[in-house]
DNA sequence: CAAGTAGTTTAGAACGGTTTTAAAGTAAAA
DNA sequence: TTTTACTTTAAAACCGTTCTAAACTACTTG
């Protein structure tokens, strides 16, 4: 499925600055960016977008589940277009994340939901700190 | 160990502003709070303190290992006051922390840990959806 | 295709949490 | 007591993010 389709199946118009972001991040790729870096990388390429939309796109990408949006306590909210479950090693003095596979971590008893919740997902964070 | 010592310990003055902030935090009882939290109930014991001071304070506790800052993508800094490993659920419309105990989650399998690294300490999060 | 309309983009202003500044104040050391 | 280093403060600055409202564009309907 081209990125064009992809933004259909969500419900989104295919604008031209959702194609040029689309074709950026939807190429197969994993990786973590900031709406900031993706500015750069947009700018870098030739053309260019007003920061305001990169966030709408960014928060429309995150709802239909075509990205998503790590718990990182880092002031800037940081993307992740890993749409599958998976964890995160965590670089304490730098704030670089490196993906942890779901099959690499195995949870062998978890609590018991709060009433009237439901479980929406599980993420491990192993935070690093260099070797001494 | 009372607070003044406790304050001593961590190689902090205890001045007049960090012991209003500890007796609040450091009494036992284990919270989740965020600078603005505190200064409403510092403002309500009949104390005032400038935001400034209490992020300074804030900041300067974490570092010492009296608090901990949990890991969130939350706009607002997030402070815990237990500062054994443990573990939150997420209500993700809320934003609500809840702790976890650590020995209700078992990690039973861990990835290798990156070389020149070592682990300075694992979350989980589980987030949390109302059920329909 | 034309006209209408609903959704989108934009620059710039506003916002909100956090940090910095620089001056006044305080705790501890000498 | 005097000195020194650290702390507090209000206010300004900062920075990532959101809002505003006007211009623009994709899609729908005739």
């Amino acid at each position: 499925m081209n990125n064009k389709e992809k933004l259909r199946n969500a419900g989104l118009r295919p604008t031209k600055q959702r194609m040029i972001i689309a074709n950026i991040l939807l190429n197969g790729v994993n990786r973590h960016f900031t709406a900031e870096n993706l500015q750069n990388e947009i700018n870098s390429s030739g053309n260019s977008m007003s920061i305001a939309t990169i966030y709408n796109c960014l928060k429309k990408f995150r709802n239909c589940g075509l990205i998503k949006q790590v718990e990182s306590s880092k002031e800037t909210a940081i993307f992740d277009t890993n749409i599958d479950q998976h964890h995160h090693f965590l670089d304490e003095e730098t704030g670089e994340l490196i993906d942890i596979e779901n099959e690499e971590i195995n949870l062998f008893k978890l609590p018991e939901i709060p009433r009237g919740y439901m479980n929406s997902g599980v993420e491990v964070l192993i935070k690093l700190k260099k070797q001494t």
